[in-house]
DNA sequence: AAATATACATAACTTTCTTATGTATTTGTT
DNA sequence: AACAAATACATAAGAAAGTTATGTATATTT
């Protein structure tokens, strides 16, 4: 069975780095599996990061220096937890910052009126 | 010279359609570069919407039947004005719907503080 | 015992944009 | 008058960032 209660995942594209960074500056680290299921909570379901765009993108911020693994064994299985680096930490920030700004200017777009469009020419 | 105001592209990924359809709901008719100009200027330059990717969207919302187009020349040149049809019209409600809803959850995530993210397990 | 959930990984493919290129007219500049 | 920049459209090659499918393996629930 198959319920998305998603949105066009379109939309997504694009947030995906952003909300990793985000939720790991928000926690010492989390491990992969976790960060899908955390953000489908605290996003009601609407969110679902699927496994084959989540840790490819882990993969790239571990390369690019902004993540930093260590792995731990529960019970009979590995766990990769990752967490910020201070590169990491920073670009976390700017990445909110910049996705807070992009939201206000589509805000802009959204709640757009006849009036506003029309005052010039 | 190139001058880039904008935020990383990745974000605008996907939001393209909605734009236009937005633009349009909002106006009677638009051509293409009216479209960017408008865009640019009620984003105060923050989004510029490329030729590259407006055009074979316009044609893909055209061939979809949500937009019918008119030709006007003006002085010597052709320009292409783009309208809502019904079917459009009700598209773009949804879209812009789906994008403010969107908006809202992702608001969830940047607002987002290690107690919120630690109320369950 | 079987199905589902947990946990990671990767490869093929698709979508959607960027960048580059092309054509042509109009307007502004020197 | 000549040239640059802006207006106006179009499309093609390539890149980026996902989805979908598949694989492996353990743990838990029914």
């Amino acid at each position: 069975m198959y319920i998305c209660l998603m949105y066009s995942k379109e939309l997504l594209k694009g947030t995906l780095k952003t909300i990793i960074l985000k939720m790991l500056s928000e926690s010492d680290s989390m491990y992969g599996y976790q960060i899908t299921q955390k953000v489908k909570e605290i996003t009601e379901g609407k969110i679902n990061l699927t496994e084959g765009a989540l840790y490819p993108a882990l993969h790239k911020l571990e390369a690019d220096g902004l993540l930093t693994t260590e792995k731990k064994t529960v019970g009979n299985r590995v766990r990769k937890y990752y967490s910020l680096t201070q590169t990491g930490n920073g670009r976390a920030k700017e990445k909110v910052e910049e996705l807070k700004e992009f939201m206000e200017t589509l805000k802009v777009i959204v709640n757009l009126t006849p009036q506003n469009l029309a005052w010039s020419n």
